[in-house]
DNA sequence: GTCTATAAGAAGATAGAC
DNA sequence: GTCTATCTTCTTATAGAC
């Protein structure tokens, strides 16, 4: 009863690195399997279908959001720190979204043009981030909490996008060192 | 010899279409072919591989981002006049940009992830606009025109798909305002 | 739970008639 | 040039033995 659980677990670690690297259309069921040295069957007794895999890897993703949300929450009272923190992830990735992009954006603009409800679970994730710098702004007394929230996420995509299709780690670089120049500039009460 | 060059341009200009409405994994020949009432074996007369016609989508992409900006620099000899047109550009596509993304932007996202010549095939659309920001900036007397262009292709590409991730046109046109402020703070000599 | 075997279909691509 | 027919490979998914 436990054993099911660990090679589920396998299989969505494993769906979530390749979907990643390779991304989701590019992703063949027996790629994720031969990965962790299963079979095609095999995996489909834990997951009937692609789709439901998919599923599984983004509230896995979606679980790692919210967690390192709320330990941000606890190591940051103070909001501009919680707003570099958030910066500092982006950072912290560096080169894997020189090389395969920001996973949150990436999947969403690959699964925007396929069915809806794929589009609105991928969709979560950002809103899971908005949402929590909503708040951040909220508490610096902001009015326009979510037109500020989504400022910043566009910038942080613009920049890794830009940095993936140039696999440029200093544009990258150089597009946070601006954000955090703007989150510098921010009124606070 | 003429009909040869037509059908060739109907395939390419379906092609176009559909690859940024649907993703280019997910169009297959055959919805190219039925698109404008072809076969998929006369399809293959006049383009050996898909690849071969990705290849001749982004050319023809190419040559409009050519076409384009060579119009710009004709009807906009001042410098921030020539950057407010490139955000116009943005904002006129702002329903498509919306529904599926920034044709530029997505493509590179999707073929990133495939082989490296289609992946730099799809990043001379991005030089294509790098090069000629470089160049309206260093018009402007900016030392630093190759990151003041990038930042701007970065801006626009953030809004684009934060636009696109939502389904929301203000969003768009908010962080374009967002974008015109920067270009009038920008110095000119 | 995990395997082998296989179905069922779609995709890219080729051959040959017209 | 355009069609029909076919090939081959890959993909998702299922059935059934162990």
């Amino acid at each position: 009863m436990e054993k099911g659980k660990i090679s589920q677990d396998r299989i969505v670690t494993a769906a979530t690195q390749l979907f990643y690297t390779q991304g989701y259309n590019q992703t063949s069921v027996s790629d994720i399997a031969s990965e962790i040295g299963i079979t095609k069957g095999n995996l489909h007794y834990h997951f009937r279908s692609k789709d439901e895999l998919l599923e599984a890897v983004i509230n896995h993703r979606l679980h790692y959001i919210t967690d390192s949300l709320e330990q941000w929450d606890k190591e940051f009272p103070e909001p501009k720190a919680r707003l570099k923190r958030f910066v500092k992830m982006v950072l912290n990735q560096e080169s894997e979204i020189m090389r395969y992009g920001c996973p949150m954006g990436s999947l969403n603009v690959e699964l925007g043009k396929c069915q809806d409800s794929l589009r609105n679970k991928a969709r979560a994730m950002f809103d899971e981030f908005a949402n929590w710098l909503e708040k951040v702004f909220k508490q610096m007394g902001h009015k326009d909490s979510k037109t500020l929230s989504k400022h910043l996420l566009s910038m942080a995509q613009g920049a890794a996008l830009m940095s993936y299709v140039y696999a440029d780690g200093k544009l990258l670089k150089r597009e946070l060192k601006e954000i955090e120049k703007w989150i510098d500039s921010l009124a606070q009460k």
